[in-house]
DNA sequence: CACCTACCTGAACATTGTTCAACAATTTTC
DNA sequence: GAAAATTGTTGAACAATGTTCAGGTAGGTG
């Protein structure tokens, strides 16, 4: 029995995720399993059984990788102040994200975890929809609740776009048409919330005049 | 060995369907096997292979069987003509759709295939997406292909919003959320759309005076 | 009745996730 | 320093799956 010397966990742990992104991203999520994975890393699989709790555990940390690059992506200063501009331009992030690192994406919402997400996991998902609440921050007047929920609106429907055009189910072709709708939405949904929200301002102001 | 009296290969094809489809309605897809339908389905597990390709090919016949269910329960005629009431009675029926047969709605979207949809499976999508066409078809100015897109945003973003709610990844809870995002996603949607179309309008019969 | 053909069967194989008894290295004890 | 105890690693072995195909069965044909 030949024996490895032994590596601080913490350092097969970054080793077996890295090697893991890697076979999802040149061949999917089909592509993954533990005797590749510990083959990769030099590890027996057994060791992998040590670090993680289950393949899924694994799984799980391949995509809280891919959530931490899509957040750099997002992270970037949008180069307008303007809010429809500038989830106009996070969108456009979100989606060239997906067209580049397709396998990866897709792997986030392919697959489903029997238990609920774990506390760490969904913090990294709300970090993502936060960069989409502080553009849109200067255009909700009803403060930061609200402008969460705008923005939730805005994210999840994107990914419905993306999801259902990157992966044929829209009868439309590829990553163009998912942006050509996303901007569709955005601009109608904006439109729409500026109306509302100018709408509110006036009643709001309206009521406090009679007020004096 | 015993032989089963041999059955019509249609009749095999939907009691297998009709089995596939009881198994994941109970215990979600990953339930699912070539052993358990075919013993279900009281055939031998060869059998399975004569009528299917493979396993994919029968999950794509219980998808199948969902999108047909959808259809049904987006038929029924809209209680209202107004495109966003109807629009958003459409999106309730899919809401409560998804949320009656959350292991078959979630199939639809879990399960990846490698190849391509066939054909006869995107016309069923495209059935589904048709109803939320004819009730936007009213609003819309410039025809029905645009028509088609502007279903297609509403409808792969309310896909979205369920998709991401459901699942959890929203910070939010259960259907009745949904419901409340899809809500505001619609409305703002609408909104927008019918303050672009006045403009459209607008600025078209402008441009027919001058030509006068 | 003997043969043939078509078709059904399930044992067998390959590939997976997962476990755990055996083993090697290290540390402790005397 | 040797023996024992502890710690940590290994990969064979098990169970559950998708898939195939040699072999068996029933009905048709002469």
């Amino acid at each position: 029995m030949i024996r490895m010397a032994p590596i601080p966990h913490e350092d097969l742990k970054n080793k077996l995720v890295l090697v893991a992104v890697q076979i999802v991203q040149k061949e999917g999520y089909a592509g993954l399993n533990v005797r590749r994975a510990a083959s990769m890393a030099g590890c027996a699989i057994g060791m992998v059984y040590k670090i993680f709790d289950n393949m899924d555990d694994l799984a799980i940390h391949v995509n809280a990788d891919t959530l931490d690059r899509l957040n750099d992506a997002l992270a970037r200063p949008c180069s307008s102040d303007d809010p429809k501009e500038a989830v106009q331009e996070l969108a456009d992030r979100y989606i060239i994200f997906s067209r580049d690192n397709f396998n990866l994406w897709s792997m986030l919402f392919e697959h489903r975890m029997e238990r609920p997400l774990p506390d760490w996991f969904r913090q990294k998902i709300a970090q993502n929809f936060g960069h989409v609440e502080k553009a849109m921050a200067p255009l909700i007047a009803s403060g930061p609740a609200v402008s969460a929920d705008h923005a939730k609106v805005l994210w999840a429907s994107l990914h419905g776009i993306c999801s259902l055009s990157i992966t044929g189910k829209l009868d439309t072709v590829g990553a163009q048409s998912a942006s050509t709708l996303a901007v569709e939405m955005i601009n109608n949904y904006m439109a729409g919330l500026a109306i509302r929200m100018a709408g509110l301002a006036a009643r709001t102001k309206r009521e406090d005049n009679s007020n004096i």
